[in-house]
DNA sequence: ACTAAAGGTTGTAGTTACTATAAGGTCAAT
DNA sequence: ATTGACCTTATAGTAACTACAACCTTTAGT
């Protein structure tokens, strides 16, 4: 059986990922320049498939594209190392955790400042009293 | 005694802000023209430096320009109820905890994929596998 | 008084990861 | 033949700055 072939818009659909952003995607060089039809609309391998999904997969661990153009060039060298992509995840580990505490503070003082207003009007306000300094 | 009066970078230095971020916040309307001096310098008061210390707290907490904007307005209005910051306190806390609730998910699975990486070569790597799509 | 450093001015362009819009060409179905 | 869904390109807009260029002013030191 031969390969299935996707237009720009049934890659969309089956990764959940925009045709424009595909389109995006390769204009910056994160996919290959796609095939053409005739027509000149473009066409699209399994493996093009894969590697969309690949990079799906890594958006949602918050990789930047950057990071993601690094772990597709690291995932083509299979002989080397793996250590490279390793300590990539080591540090996006590390930079979710940090915005996860900054968040957690956030939340809190948030929290804090919510709880403190009382429904009267913005002379009396807590809220804004905190916010323009009365710490 | 009279007011202090700072320029950009004096009020830099003391809000932490950088100059070129006053100016930028002055550019779009967030902070009110300032005063020139003979040479053209912009001149700060002590209510521009309040001003300023709000929209950092503001932005500490997470709030977007455009919400400070609307937050330094409502303060603006003494006499008026401030349910409607109560409102965009409550809707920042409602987006904090949804960004914490994504990153919450990122961690855990980025914790998992740091702890199957065994050191081999790129072929074995069950991170890129992973990312690749062995689900 | 002269000079160099530090700090000020403007305007423009770059950043990230898209999204929106315009103006048009193609394809499948009626 | 025409509608509607899909494709093409190029350009501009988004958030919140940051970087740069080219120039002017103030301050401190010799």
């Amino acid at each position: 059986m031969s390969e299935k072939i996707y237009t720009v818009g049934q890659l969309a659909a089956h990764t959940d990922i925009k045709s424009v952003t595909i389109r995006y995607y390769e204009k910056i060089g994160l996919l290959p320049e796609a095939t053409r039809s005739e027509s000149g609309y473009r066409l699209y391998s399994e493996a093009d498939h894969l590697r969309l999904l690949f990079i799906r997969r890594s958006r949602r661990l918050g990789f930047s594209l950057d990071d993601i153009r690094e772990l597709l060039s690291l995932a083509d060298r299979q002989q080397e190392s793996c250590a490279g992509v390793d300590a990539k995840v080591e540090q996006q580990l590390e930079q979710v955790r940090s915005r996860l505490k900054d968040l957690h503070a956030m939340e809190k003082e948030l929290e804090r400042l919510s709880a403190c207003c009382e429904g009267g009007v913005i002379m009396d306000c807590r809220i804004i009293d905190t916010l323009s300094g009365e710490t």
